[in-house]
DNA sequence: TTAATCACGC
DNA sequence: GACGTACGTGATTAAC
């Protein structure tokens, strides 16, 4: 096994060097920006020599360190940071979160201890350890495994200390450097030394007696006189001097270092810190500097464009692009294809492609493998072609998003350029956006798919490469990749609708707002716009003068909340309540929906974005149908207007009941919590008596109401004050209440503490399925950052282990409707329910297979419960 | 075109 | 005590 290579910086030694050897510039906005220019050069240029596996930069914490302890005046004297290089290391750090390099600083501290710490528990049979930094003290570190790296002039041109070296400089042992240091003092930390002793006497006296307390201990052999007496004189001091000079080795640090694993991509958001920052030269080097040999946009490349496929002998493991240019794959033409393989490069326009039986039968050949670059985008577009495009093994895109689900984009040119490769332009600079938008002429189109093809077999075994060493393997081919073949389904499929009830719904809703907005307008004495917050304020609060609640960045706010706390002021309030309630079902969902059926099947179909959110949930877009009505009946009626596709049959639901609250229970190990669902507890109530200390009849409903939303805020990681804000108390009283409950369920308070270090430790947490979520901002200083950091940190197991299980049913229902040759059909996922359509003869059957199926898609500690219904339409399946 | 506000679901 | 507070999608307004 190779080693591992740890390269340990020294931030605040290398950021006023880079200050110092650079002149002041700014960027456009006025920013002084030299010192991080200079810390990212070297940064690069580290990082392209070193190759570095761990990577973690020390600060200096407060402006006391315990050697304070020792000399009061311990780098006393100092001039204070120039306020232009202060004002630069936020930026820094900003940036070395950007490149994911760790950080770390520790209290009472210096970098150079942290870093003295990190590199001696570096065990030398497994690491290689190299110190960045441009002080000599470091030098101190020097062994056989532990190299030193001194910035000479400038930043990016250093000399690398090994023992030999140290030995040829200065005749010393790197041990000898900490007496050296004592003995000739430091004038820059203001450790006096021996006065009269620079830096030769120093090595002198250290190569005939090895120490300084040997040099003390037989003053009476040192030659000269002088020297002699002055070492006599200061004999304390030297002692001190030396102590302090010494760098700590056995400092606190709770940094484990393979928490400072480090992959060298140049991430979006470093791209776009550079353009902030105005490092254009910068971004120049990045973008090209890595690429592969002949892999840049401008690059040529060879490709055939066929005009008949007769024989498609394009072989396995083929890159397979299957280029829209309409955002939404449901309607809008293909483009063309692009087919990269060992065989060769291949554009094959869209008509081509579509008359040749041999190209067809190669793509539905599931014993052919492909890559895709978005597999469900490939085979629903081909689907409405008639192709059933099968044999996709590898999905770019989810791959992309499984190893980062924030970074911001996963196409083909954002994943490359995140391994440094550049040999395709992203979308937008070939088809442009917004009016823009249109598709380019003859070479530049299929040249472009070709490079996307040619790009996605490149990127494919590096993104297979990082989901092994994340162990993300089996996320991705057993649950993710068959997920998106399942969603692929339930999205052509189509949910019907009743686009009669639908419009009938929109005439009355009109009707209605009408006479609503004349009584308001009547109440108010004047006409206004009502859907404008801005005018709806001035109505309110200066006209009408009812007392302001809130305050938006903009005006008065006239949310809800704020408006629920006027209504007994005035008339007018619930009228404006009640038509903001049917002005959104109008807008939103009547005119909304019908916006988005298909005419001739009078179906919609969704788009399931299975690489977007952040905890691992699906979300919904164009129409979303994970956000229909439900809680107020007005609303819930919009549910009526989904109906099965076909003749005697029904809408299916199932939910899970409390997936949460039982992920929680499972994952805290929290005995009171496995105990109430073990005896079917209702949760709330049970949460109720703990926190209240009362018995179950004992709960009144208020407190029930309250639990309730206390295992809310658990569940969706709210603060103190989105719980005061929901139960309208003060946020002191929210987080008392919140201390209750975790007092009340001690398992749940350690897995709390205990994720939050965790995530603290390694940078990420993880979730029951090893779905990843990184938090740089858990380390952050800024307690709001910090804050929502640990909460997503305690929440995101919890919501995305519910989101693995509910994923990991949909596939296992998939197969067992198949396997069991039933005609339901799953047609779309909301969080914790599936909605099927099904023909009445299979009820009987699905109220034993659903519920079976999602209730023992994982085995938990605690049991999975699924409630199921049906009826007519989905209004009815409740 | 973009930002801000609001509202719907889980 | 800061400061803006679960995640999404979508409609609307208003300023650019």
């Amino acid at each position: 096994m190779s080693k591992k290579k740890l390269v340990l910086v020294d931030g605040n030694s290398i950021a006023y060097r880079a200050f110092f050897a650079l002149p002041l510039l700014n960027n456009d906005k006025g920013v002084y920006t030299n010192a991080v220019y200079g810390f990212t050069t070297m940064l690069l240029k580290v990082l392209d020599d070193e190759a570095p596996s761990h990577m973690l930069v020390a600060f200096d914490a407060g402006k006391t360190t315990f050697r304070h302890k020792t000399f009061n005046e311990y780098k006393g004297g100092r001039q204070k940071t120039p306020p232009e290089l202060s004002e630069q290391l936020p930026l820094i750090r900003e940036l070395l979160d950007a490149f994911g390099i760790k950080r770390y600083e520790l209290e009472q501290y210096e970098a150079d201890d942290i870093i003295g710490t990190l590199s001696k528990q570096a065990d030398p049979k497994e690491w290689d350890v190299k110190v960045i930094t441009g002080d000599k003290d470091l030098l101190q570190l020097v062994d056989e495994h532990v190299h030193v790296a001194l910035t000479k002039k400038g930043i990016t041109d250093m000399d690398t200390y090994d023992m030999k070296l140290v030995e040829e400089r200065y005749g010393l042992t790197p041990d000898q450097i900490i007496d050296m240091k004592g003995l000739m003092g430091d004038s820059s930390d203001n450790i006096p030394g021996v006065p009269g002793v620079g830096e030769k006497t120093a090595i002198k006296l250290l190569k005939e007696f090895g120490t300084i307390e040997e040099v003390l201990d037989s003053i009476d052999k040192v030659s000269g006189k002088k020297l002699k007496q002055r070492l006599e004189d200061n004999k304390e001091q030297a002692e001190m001097s030396k102590k302090l000079a010494t760098i700590e080795i056995k400092a606190p640090v709770d940094v484990k270092l393979d928490s400072c694993e480090f992959v060298n991509e140049i991430s979006d958001k470093v791209i776009k810190l550079f353009k902030e920052l105005g490092f254009n030269s910068l971004l120049d080097r990045v973008d090209s500097g890595e690429s592969e040999e002949g892999d840049t946009p401008t690059d040529e490349i060879d490709y055939e464009i066929l005009e008949e496929v007769t024989m498609a002998d394009f072989g396995s493991d083929a890159a397979v692009v299957i280029e829209c240019l309409a955002e939404n794959y449901h309607h809008g033409d293909i483009l063309g294809m692009g087919i990269v393989s060992e065989k060769g490069k291949y554009f094959i326009p869209t008509d081509v492609a579509l008359k040749s039986e041999a190209f067809i039968e190669w793509l539905e050949d599931e014993k052919i493998e492909k890559y895709a670059a978005d597999a469900k985008q490939a085979t629903v577009s081909l689907a409405w072609k008639g192709i059933d495009l099968k044999g996709v093994k590898f999905d770019a895109l989810i791959a992309s998003y499984l190893l980062n689900p924030s970074d911001s984009s996963h196409d083909i040119a954002s994943i490359a350029s995140r391994f440094g490769l550049k040999g395709v332009s992203n979308n937008e600079t070939i088809y442009g956006k917004g009016v823009k938008q249109k598709v380019p002429e003859g070479k530049f189109l299929s040249e472009h798919i070709v490079r996307k093809a040619n790009m996605l077999l490149q990127v494919v075994p590096r993104l297979q490469e990082s989901l092994k060493k994340n162990e993300q393997d089996q996320l991705f081919y057993d649950l993710e990749m068959p997920l998106s073949i399942v969603l692929g389904k339930m999205e052509q499929q189509g949910v019907q609708v009743d686009v009669k009830r639908l419009e009938e719904m929109g005439t009355e809703l009109n009707d209605q707002l009408e006479k609503i907005e004349a009584k308001i307008f009547e109440l108010a004495g004047t006409e206004f716009n009502i859907n404008s917050p801005k005018q709806l304020g001035e109505i309110l609060f200066e006209k009408m003068q009812l007392p302001v609640i809130k305050k938006t960045k903009t005006g008065y706010s006239t949310s809800a909340d704020v408006l629920e706390k006027l209504k007994d002021k005035h008339e007018i309030v619930e009228e404006i309540l009640y038509y903001r309630q049917l002005g959104k079902l109008n807008s939103t969902y009547v005119e909304g929906l019908l916006k988005v059926v298909n005419r001739a099947t009078e179906k919609i179909h969704t788009r399931f974005n299975q690489a977007l959110a952040q905890t691992g949930r699906l979300s919904s877009i164009d129409p979303n149908l994970q956000n229909i009505p439900i809680r107020l009946e007005a609303g819930r009626k919009i549910r009526q207007a989904f109906i099965p596709s076909e003749k005697n049959w029904v809408v299916f639901a199932a939910d899970y009941s409390q997936i949460e609250l039982r992920v929680l229970a499972h994952i805290a190990q929290d005995d009171k919590l496995i105990d109430a669902f073990n005896n079917e507890m209702d949760i709330h109530t049970k949460t109720a008596m703990d926190v209240f200390h009362v018995e179950k009849d004992e709960v009144t409903s208020d407190m029930r109401r309250q639990a309730k939303a206390v295992n809310f805020g658990i569940v969706y990681g709210i603060s103190d004050y989105g719980l005061s804000q929901s139960l309208g108390i003060t946020r002191k009283e929210a987080g008392q209440f919140i201390e209750r409950y975790l007092k009340s369920f001690p398992g749940v308070k350690q897995y709390m503490d205990d994720i939050v270090q965790q995530a603290k430790q390694e940078g990420y947490v993880t979730t029951m399925l090893n779905r990843r979520r990184y938090l740089p901002e858990i380390t952050s200083r800024n307690f709001n950052l910090r804050s929502f950091a640990e909460r997503t940190a305690m929440n995101t197991p919890i919501q995305g282990s519910a989101a693995d299980i509910i994923k990991k049913a949909m596939v296992e229902m998939a197969k067992r409707l198949e396997k069991e040759k039933l005609k339901t059909r799953m047609l779309l996922q909301v969080h914790d329910e599936l909605i099927f359509e099904a023909p009445k003869d299979e009820l009987e059957k699905l109220e034993k297979i659903v519920p079976d199926v999602m209730e023992h898609a994982v085995q938990l500690d605690v049991p999975l419960k699924v409630d199921y219904s049906y009826g007519d339409t989905w209004y009815d399946a409740k």
